[in-house]
DNA sequence: TTCATTTCTGAAATCATTGCAAATTTAAAA
DNA sequence: TTTTAAATTTGCAATGATTTCAGAAATGAA
């Protein structure tokens, strides 16, 4: 199930983004999409380190940052000891379990999504719906 | 419209949920329920200074994480550059405008509040639904 | 190639939050 | 009321994830 991007598709989507496609960004924009395993700014560099050896830490939270600003990505806050993010910006919810910390994808019911969509007042761009709990395992 | 918490109500509250009700705990409960306005620690910390003068930021932390561990403050992580919390734990979201940073408080319909709490696999005790965009004023 | 611009890097700085030990307060017993 | 032990609060120092900064490197245009 896991896709693998291409070079040229990574580095198209940086382009239609407006971002000028460098090898690190073509990198961790790859990673996001191909791992959804909602890494932190740490986990994505860990894993990235032996295939671009000059690669710092600080490049990864730029580039994420990056990202987040131009839509490719978005950030999790549903703990608020760590920040990670997210390859899929599809519209979805997060569960985390409080036992064993993992997170899980949510299908987001059609009801909110309608209920989102009636919000007169505020012209909405960004949407988290966080459910905390305890998973199958853990409880 | 604003509700005023006797001393008295606010030290049974606390001691239903099993905490013992101090000078401080009492304060820093009645400030949460009687002003909906999403404070930081550090604005409850500065409202409460001129009440009670020894006041710490320390204790203002460490009672606001004692209030939402028991469940009577809920704490929010819409905007990862700060964390502020909730007197009113009723469920409901959140918007946060991204021009005036100001929060907005969202009903939430009936039908999805029982959706969420019943996710098969998943036993929940928390849902956060954030909001992001540009209110009224801002867009 | 040269130049101008953008991007990357590593180290240092930031700052909200937490840890800790001493001081204070509380509540119940005497 | 006084004593006593336990719980709570305080102030300050430490923490650590994140951000900033200035120089170095890479990139693209001419």
């Amino acid at each position: 199930m896991k896709k693998k991007y291409t070079r040229t598709e990574l580095k198209a989507e940086l382009e239609a983004a407006g971002i000028r496609a460098s090898v690190q960004r073509i990198a961790i924009l790859g990673f996001m999409r191909e791992n959804p395993i909602h890494p932190t700014a740490d986990v994505v560099y860990e894993a990235l380190r032996d295939e671009i050896g000059s690669l710092s830490l600080t490049t990864v939270y730029n580039t994420l940052k990056l990202l987040v600003d131009h839509g490719l990505v978005s950030m999790l806050t549903i703990d608020d000891t760590f920040r990670c993010f997210d390859g899929n910006v599809d519209m979805h919810a997060h569960f985390m379990c409080r036992g064993c910390k993992s997170i899980y994808d949510i299908e987001v019911p059609e009801e909110v999504k309608c209920m989102l969509k009636g919000l007169d007042d505020f012209k909405v761009d960004e949407v988290q719906l966080y459910i905390k709990g305890y998973c199958k395992n853990c409880k």
